[in-house]
RNA sequence: GCCGGUGUGGCGGAACAGGCAGACGCAAGGGACUUAAAAUCCCUCGGUGGCAACACCGUACCGGUUCGAUCCCGGUCACCGGCACCA
């Protein structure tokens, strides 16, 4: 018979569904397994090869537990709210929640056409009320405990989108999403402290699996920063408390700079004698993106404040005061203390600006460039008390001088900021408060839980960038929960980041309409033990859904402080040539394409041999044949009965050393030397042909990778039960080696011959079987034998010198 | 600039607690089977020299440690990812 891949793959994968085959039972006596990839935005281009690579690779650790007699957990479902579905819809003149639906039914097809083994019981939609229900109910929450606030402040706005973006959003300057300019807007909007959290989602990094670089980038977008608040005053008789991670150079400030958004511009205008060049400066600023901001190694620019200055903690002298961009107000105080002696970016702005340059730390040429080296090889001078000391004593001693004499403060910061939560578009979770003239923002009732999205005329944001909910007046206009008066609802929506948050506690009990999952269910399946997803989540959904995990754990809803025990993290699969694959370079490839030229089994394969799984990899099409091929092998050495209950001795070695190979190159993801081992036994079964009894192994070895073709031969052979359904096969270490083995013989370290022996021979008897070798007999003549290297008794080196007379 | 990572045949990639570099696959060449082609099966396949046995050179580049280095150390170059005026 032929290998009819279309035919066997509907056969089974509507065996699997009608049985449930992969469905898991809450509460097992089985030790349970959580694992985990990230849902898709189920969009209209549908699957991507790019969702094929980390579903496979879980979809093969899930079954792969499932033999090892794990309860296994493997859930999908779809993150629906967001842009792309509401821009379709608006060009369309269709319902998001109808496209939504149709994308939803057009993406399980093509999930289930590659074999994956998720439980279809559990499948959870963002977009659906019973879900969102319970993203509202945890914002109820965080603003109940004070950690949803609303703030009027400069927000990152994408002209394109119409929308407001979270500081992760931005890249480049740009929006993440379309990559049209951002600017920065005053607005009013909903904020989450996350930066409450920052200390906690930097040290329980910790106490999690995730791989190094997850941890380190997370650190770094965090940020903690130790340094010191030192309190300057400014003749108005203003504080001017600046933030310093260098309090030890504080005899070297020469000038002072404020943010051009910080509030003492407006409060000191009047005051100011050039008060039309700093207000210039001021708007200048404000009109420019963040990207030109931002700009590297520009012109520094500024103006100085005339008729008010700073006045120094420590020697009382003025300092001039100096408003520049080059001062962010979100960071430390929008205020900063100019050392421009030992740091560069005050040593570029004192240049142009021709203030004075102090050096405080000698070791450096502080005419050429700011020395700014924070190491033991800098001495303290022109410092007072501190003259003498090195950067390192200094730092801790200037310190604690300035707390003791109450002029400063020890004190930490971050780069993280708040989380912008609102966005004024339709279709994401409708903000559960109304605002009231009395009573100001209050909470809706959580039994009126869900508040629906209501239905509206159109999508479109309005001129004045405001949610298209706004227009709705009679969904707006409401009653405060609070006071029975008049009162209006919250028109933003959440963000897209919000329903994948929490989606994974869901999956554990996803029908439950009294909690967001029961506690048993939350008990029994905390954490998830395994969740692979990409590198560009990193310091968004990932770091996102740790704050609100930890949040949830503050409360006493879930079990855990972390989410995730272990996070992994796959590389981009690139188009042919090894660029990224995109529509306008016409290198996308369809899995449905793949899946009807050579079926979802080689697909699947291919998506795991392409290369190291944490590594970007190219498609290669001639690849992709050599995995069906590898698929045709097998199917032709099994396409029949085969004899034999017991293992073919031939066989035997290579058999174990697969069972042990591919065992852990599954739980290491070393996915691609794993499917080459299988290709190696396979090989070896066209050497010598396996009995029944070794085809066994393979198939049970290989239903994880090609669980189709696994479970048909599996039928052929005429085996009990389902291929997927087997233990993992036991290897026998000893059966592992042959009985004899090959010795790589060196002299001076440069391999010259390589002997047989015995699978146990001795270290002795490895040598002398090396020094019997006629070739390294030749070679050792006149020579006297110096040193013997025997190296795991599978080496032997030996070192040779002229023999003296 | 800072923080990560990666450089191995014609190609994708193996091997790294220092121990036979190139597993496995692709492409290529040769052969078998075919009237023929496809498919399949069997060989060869890092470079240079040699009829050959064999010799020498090879893991981005330069140097070091070691009996032995793709792997460790110092330096250089290139590429990829993240952050980027964070005081």
């Amino acid at each position: 018979m032929k290998y009819d891949f279309s035919a066997i793959e509907k056969k089974w994968q509507e065996y699997w569904l009608e049985h449930k085959t992969y469905a898991c039972e809450n509460g097992s006596e089985k030790p349970k397994f959580f694992a985990l990839v990230e849902f898709p935005y189920p969009s209209g281009q549908g699957l991507h090869v790019g969702h094929a690579r980390p579903y496979t690779a879980m979809d093969v650790v899930a079954r792969k537990r499932r033999m090892d007699g794990y309860n296994v957990l493997f859930p999908i479902g779809f993150d629906a709210f967001g842009l792309p579905t509401e821009n379709y819809a608006i060009k369309n003149h269709i319902h998001p929640a109808k496209v939504t639906e149709e994308n939803i039914a057009n993406f399980t097809k093509q999930l289930r056409m590659l074999g994956y083994s998720f439980d279809w019981d559990r499948v959870v939609d963002t977009t659906d009320p019973s879900y969102y229900k319970w993203t509202q109910w945890i914002f109820l929450q965080l603003f109940k405990k004070g950690l949803a606030y609303k703030a009027s402040m400069p927000v990152n706005w994408c002209t394109s989108c119409k929308c407001v973006l979270a500081n992760e959003e931005v890249v480049d300057g740009g929006c993440e999403r379309c990559g049209s300019p951002v600017i920065r807007k005053e607005k009013s909007q909903w904020m989450l402290a996350i930066t409450k959290y920052a200390d906690r989602l930097i040290d329980d990094l910790d106490d999690v699996d995730f791989i190094e670089r997850v941890k380190i980038q997370q650190r770094n977008w965090i940020g903690r920063s130790e340094g010191t608040e030192v309190r300057f005053a400014a003749t108005t008789g203003d504080d001017m408390t600046v933030f310093t991670t260098r309090c030890d150079t504080l005899f070297g400030v020469t000038y002072m700079v404020l943010s051009p958004e910080h509030p003492y511009l407006k409060k000191w205008l009047d005051q100011l004698e050039n008060r039309e060049e700093v207000s210039a400066y001021i708007e200048q600023a404000a009109r420019k993106s963040d990207f030109e901001r931002s700009e590297l190694n520009k012109e520094k620019t500024g103006v100085r404040l005339m008729g008010i200055d700073a006045v120094h903690p420590v020697t009382g002298k003025n300092i001039p005061i100096y408003v520049s961009d080059y001062v962010l107000m979100g960071y430390g105080t929008g205020i900063v203390m100019g050392v421009p002696g030992h740091d560069q970016r005050d040593w570029d702005f004192a240049t142009k600006f021709n203030l004075p340059i102090v050096e405080v730390v000698s070791g450096g040429d502080i005419t050429k460039e700011a020395f700014a080296i924070k190491d033991d090889t800098g001495i303290m001078v022109n410092s007072d008390f501190l003259n003498g000391l090195t950067v390192k004593e200094a730092i801790p001693a200037m310190k604690q001088w300035v707390t003791e004499k109450g002029i400063g403060v020890p004190k930490v910061n971050f780069k993280l900021r708040d989380w912008v939560f609102s966005r004024q578009r339709y279709w994401g979770e409708p903000i559960p408060l109304v605002y009231c003239e009395k009573c100001g923002w209050v909470p809706i009732d959580e039994q009126e839980l869900p508040l629906l999205l209501p239905e509206v005329e159109s999508y479109e944001v309005t001129d004045n960038g405001e949610s298209p909910l706004a227009k709705m007046t009679d969904w707006v206009n409401t009653t405060c929960p609070h006071c029975g008066g008049p009162a209006k609802r919250e028109t933003d929506t959440m963000p897209q980041w919000a329903g994948s948050c929490w989606y994974f506690l869901r999956y554990m009990d996803p029908h439950n309409n009294e909690a967001l999952a029961s506690k048993e269910a939350l008990d029994y399946w905390s954490p998830v033990d395994w969740y692979n997803g990409g590198m560009e989540h990193t310091t968004l959904h990932l770091l996102y859904s740790r704050f609100w995990h930890k949040f949830l754990y503050d409360i006493g809803v879930v079990p855990t402080k972390e989410p995730y025990q272990k996070r992994t993290s796959h590389g981009m699969i690139l188009g042919e040539g090894g660029e990224k694959m995109s529509k306008s370079r016409g290198n996308v490839v369809n899995p449905n394409d793949i899946v009807a030229l050579y079926g979802a089994d080689t697909m699947r394969t291919y998506i795991m041999f392409v290369g190291d799984f944490e590594k970007a990899a190219a498609w290669s099409s001639n690849a992709v044949k050599g995995c069906k091929r590898f698929l045709d092998r097998i199917w032709n050495l099994a396409d029949g009965r085969l004899e034999g209950d017991a293992h073919t001795p031939e066989n035997e070695a290579e058999l174990h050393r697969t069972i042990k190979k591919v065992g852990d190159d599954i739980e290491n993801m070393k996915f691609n030397t794993a499917i080459a081992q299988l290709m190696t036994l396979v090989n070896q079964f066209y050497d010598v042909k396996p009995s029944r009894a070794d085809m066994r192994e393979l198939l049970v070895m290989l239903s994880p990778f090609a669980p189709h073709i696994a479970e048909e031969l599996w039928e052929i052979q005429g085996f009990e039960g389902l291929a997927c359904e087997q233990s993992w096969p036991v290897y026998d270490e000893s059966k592992t080696v042959a009985s004899t083995k090959e010795v790589a013989v060196q002299v001076g370290g440069k391999l010259k011959a390589t002997v047989t022996v015995a699978a146990d021979a001795s270290d002795e008897d490895i040598v002398k079987a090396a020094c019997a070798d006629a070739k390294i007999q030749r070679l050792m003549e006149g020579m006297e034998l110096v040193k013997t290297i025997v190296a795991k008794g599978k080496l032997v080196n030996l070192v040779l010198k002229p023999q003296s007379k």
